[in-house]
DNA sequence: AATTAACCTACTATGTCAATAGGTAATTTA
DNA sequence: TAAATTACCTATTGACATAGTAGGTTAATT
């Protein structure tokens, strides 16, 4: 199941795209259009920072704001930035030590399918198409 | 991510199914081939017979056995006995309060998608497709 | 009676989730 | 330069799920 951190993090991006004025939008005002805690909404636009996907700037004036048009954003990276990982089963993830069984295994074909059909869909569906 | 009992419920019926003999099946003997421990599949096996997916019998000779043939077993029903839940998001759960925001969320309809194409994934994967 | 195997209750360590709390640093404006 | 605004930082918490382990009881066969 997907985490509130992901699907936030994917509400704060629209709302960025959907309110750009060409400034700088404060974490209080998406707080409160997309009505979650702002402190939690912290975290979140913590690491899209580091992530590199949107910009913050300190101060009166400040807030954040996209580095990219709508349509360069997919889903995708976002879930992948903020869940850490996208594969559908431990054996498939980035990192994780081969399985011996991997040969003799009957189900891993069928999480593999699984696995590169939830990545094809959600590295697809790009920001522009949720506006 | 699918968690190690759906997966491994995946295993054991399709195990059941591709050593079929007619008889019972001890998990002793499950255990060894799919090298996982018999301590934890003890749980695993109970769920599916409380669910109605598999028979067991005590006693020598005994062990457990499907009920039915393996193409009438899909991917996703086991999986959703075993995980309580398929959803993808918890606002589209089974018993869920509705969201006073699904007017507005620009993001529901990406989930239900995604939620529709899971589902349709694993209920048309039959355990017949992986022997 | 012995053996086999399912079935049952309970426990536990570890980790993740979904936040909250309270502060510090940076920037603008009056 | 002081006040206001806003991002940024570290730490903590309660609740729950995950992935098992331990040890015993019941049922059936030989």
């Amino acid at each position: 199941m997907i985490s509130t951190k992901g699907r936030y993090a994917v509400r704060v991006i629209t709302d960025l795209a959907k309110n750009n004025d060409g400034g700088y939008i404060p974490l209080k005002d998406i707080a409160a259009r997309q009505e979650i805690s702002k402190k939690y909404l912290e975290i979140i636009v913590k690491e899209l920072v580091r992530g590199g996907l949107i910009a913050g700037v300190s101060g009166k004036g400040g807030g954040y704001r996209l580095c990219r048009e709508p349509e360069q954003y997919s889903v995708g990276e976002i879930l992948e930035l903020m869940e850490g990982s996208m594969a559908a089963v431990a054996c498939l993830d980035k990192g994780a030590d081969p399985c011996p069984r991997a040969e003799n295994c009957e189900t891993l074909s069928l999480w593999a399918e699984y696995d590169r059909m939830t990545k094809d869909f959600f590295y697809s569906k790009k920001i522009s198409d949720l506006i």
